[in-house]
DNA sequence: CCTCATTTGTACGTATGTATC
DNA sequence: TGATACATACGTACAAATGAG
């Protein structure tokens, strides 16, 4: 087991603490002085892992004042950098495996643009639907170059996060992407996955997102009805 | 006039010049250790810079290896924390006043709560239309608290970024915020100012603005046809 | 209105670890 | 293997905003 840096532990606990409700909205944090001694950690650190609460929509910092609590980040979080599982942060969130991994040639990806070596290498193609409360919420297409993914397409992703998974398995992390948006009318196979009914509007993620591995990129493409949750995001 | 912090200088040096081409995608960023010596400054200053830079999309950083340009984040960003007008940034996009900055009481801010200063201070409504390459992209309803803002209804914003604005008259920036997504189905208004035909879906956005000013909050309210562009984001 | 303690913001310098090539 | 480049972390100093008295 590797060790987190100390600002990401103390970006852990805090956030975890704020998640619990250990840190109501509008609280003030402890300062930043006081988080020093209390972690016995210098003062940049701390500010470090501050600043990824503050970028997360977790707290606000005011000159003068101090940090002020705003709470966890509600919605389906789908925008930030978390995976969807860890996003939507509900138990009674999973993932149903519609298309189990398996390989293909690249046809084309979501309108991005792909490299030689992941066109080379072929495309691992799957395909889930996320059911919350019963009700399905994204239905979600995912393409990754086929590099270095031994024994990839053998594993059940079924209630792991995909984010996680290459984490532990491959020690491949994401580290930030871009996204597209774009609302449309559900077509029928959209509409039978996600239960809506004939020409409803329903919006469409095409997402390339980066990884810690240089030329890696996962694209993926989330359709997603709003009628009962809006997908959230902080800036 | 008010001098920038000098990693906002950088970061700005920086940002201009990958937005103009000068470093192409692809390229390597000269290195923190290059950049602090062309600057005078010391490494967390420049690593300050290019954090920002990293977090915006402009560029990746790959441990041993070196900080890769991006390019600049296309289509219309108005996911990002930049208001729309620079986000989008293109000459030919413009902004029509609807509804001229008026005083109104408070009713709703798009689902958000609204606390109790802003309440009673009353609300200074607004209504925009974004227009690219002659065709409406946006319809823009915008409310914040009236408090603090002397004249406000009296300027015209008619071509001014309101982020700009906010800051050059009143000294509030934006801070972050939060926002909600939903495809939903245009209404004969939307239709009508959007040109799209009837029951077309198009994104509609709730966003709640912080600023520096603390509890004071823009309300804002997009509607966006995305046939012919759809809204990007980086994370 | 002013002063002062507190708190965050900016910036410096240094050291060491780790990934890349 | 070594040189280079980024990552983490410490300590220090001063500036600027806030709020209490």
């Amino acid at each position: 087991m590797e060790e987190l840096p100390r600002y990401r532990q103390v970006y852990e606990a805090l956030r975890q603490a704020i998640s619990e409700g250990r840190y109501a909205p509008g609280d003030l944090l402890p300062s930043e002085h006081d988080l020093c001694q209390r972690y016995s950690l210098a003062r940049p650190t701390v500010r470090k892992a501050l600043d990824q609460l503050v970028s997360d929509g977790y707290i606000q910092k005011h000159q003068g004042k101090g940090s002020i609590v705003k709470g966890a980040p509600r919605g389906i979080g789908i925008l930030s950098l978390s995976g969807t599982t860890s996003a939507v942060g509900r138990p009674d969130f999973f993932t149903r495996i519609i298309l189990k991994p398996e390989l293909r040639p690249w046809t084309e990806a979501f309108g991005f643009p792909i490299n030689a070596a992941e066109q080379q290498a072929g495309c691992i193609y799957f395909e889930r639907l996320r059911v919350l409360d019963d009700a399905p919420v994204f239905l979600d297409i995912t393409m990754l170059p086929n590099i270095g993914l031994p024994n990839f397409t053998s594993y059940n992703l079924e209630n792991a996060s995909l984010f996680n998974f290459l984490r532990t398995q491959y020690q491949i992390v994401v580290t930030g992407g871009m996204q597209q948006l774009l609302a449309i009318r559900a077509d029928k196979r959209q509409r039978e996955y996600l239960h809506v009914k004939s020409g409803s509007p329903i919006l469409q993620l095409n997402r390339k997102i980066e990884t810690s591995r240089p030329g890696f990129h996962i694209y993926s493409q989330v359709f997603c009805s709003t009628r009962k949750y809006g997908l959230i995001g902080t800036f």
